[in-house]
DNA sequence: CCGGCATGGTTCGACCATACAACTAATTAG
DNA sequence: CTAATTAGTTGTATGGTCGAACCATGCCGG
């Protein structure tokens, strides 16, 4: 029945909309850390100090962003001494990106202020429904990663930076 | 135990950011409909269109932006034909934002292309899911809610994907 | 071994989003 | 009537993002 599906989209749409406003995704910068530092470079960062080095084409494919967008990016973290350029051994095409002790510190201190924040949504959150919030959330993830066209690989990509 | 909360708490903090990142929360043109317009104006427009003939540090007020910025965002939305200014009976300095004929049906459009991504994204969502996840829904954004004071002030914009 | 194509990065130009500050014009308070 | 207030505009700055043009480097197939 269509449209019962379009009244649960829309109920679905309500959600998402008063979720994003209410927890003030979306907000250019926030990052709620001693130094204000800009979203995405917290993102590349957290990404960066997560897994290891990486390439910056696969840091661009991690954050979905594209490679000049990137290359920009990482000049900025490297304009703030957390991260280095290193050479790849074997390909001198690559650049492997490192995150220097500082950008480790730094790194630290913006999970720690980000998980903060989670616990306490967690902490709003009936202890007897958090299993089942997270469950549901998987699968909007899921069906989220669904819905983004064909090229859709990457079920449930682990993430870090919020 | 808060070792647990801790653990459960970014479990959280990744779904959340797994979601943001697949639905392209972050992607700030997106809006797929026929002709691609900007998100913020479709918010405007969106706004203008619900909520009658607004002046403008109203409509600044509802999608808490500067009034530079919404003076701006007004300029693009008169370019387009959608919006027309009108003087306000009683005091000069107030601006009328109507929104035109063509703007109202450039709204339907809208409402409908974000009804169908919506749809799109439920339609992934495995039928017998959908009312827990819309449930589960419901209990964030009342946690988000919950921990919003004190989390970052200031504003709290408007939700995403036009 | 060399020419062609693919791949990783950088730079440049273009938009969009947004804020704050300085300024004008109209109103209201003293 | 002057001073403070309010609505809007314009200028400047920062940030986020993309795509295209361009430069290396690496990989193949003749």
């Amino acid at each position: 029945m269509p449209d019962e599906d379009l009244a649960q989209g829309l109920v679905l749409q309500g959600r998402i909309t008063a979720f994003v406003r209410a927890f003030g995704l979306h907000q250019p910068d926030q990052t709620p850390c001693g130094t204000p530092i800009p979203t995405s470079e917290a993102h590349a960062l957290g990404e960066l100090d997560r897994d290891g080095p990486l390439t910056q084409s696969t840091l661009a494919q991690r954050l979905r962003l594209e490679k000049s967008t990137v290359s920009r990016l990482v000049g900025q973290l490297i304009g703030r001494g957390w991260v280095r350029r290193a050479e790849h051994d074997g390909d001198a095409r690559l650049v492997w990106l490192e995150v220097t002790p500082e950008g480790r510190r730094a790194a630290g201190q913006l999970a720690a202020a980000r998980a903060a924040r989670f616990e306490e949504l967690l902490h709003n959150i009936p202890a007897n429904q958090r299993p089942v919030v997270i469950d549901a959330l998987t699968t909007l993830v899921e069906a989220a990663a669904g819905s983004e066209q064909q090229a859709g690989q990457s079920s449930t990509p682990r993430a870090g930076t919020a």
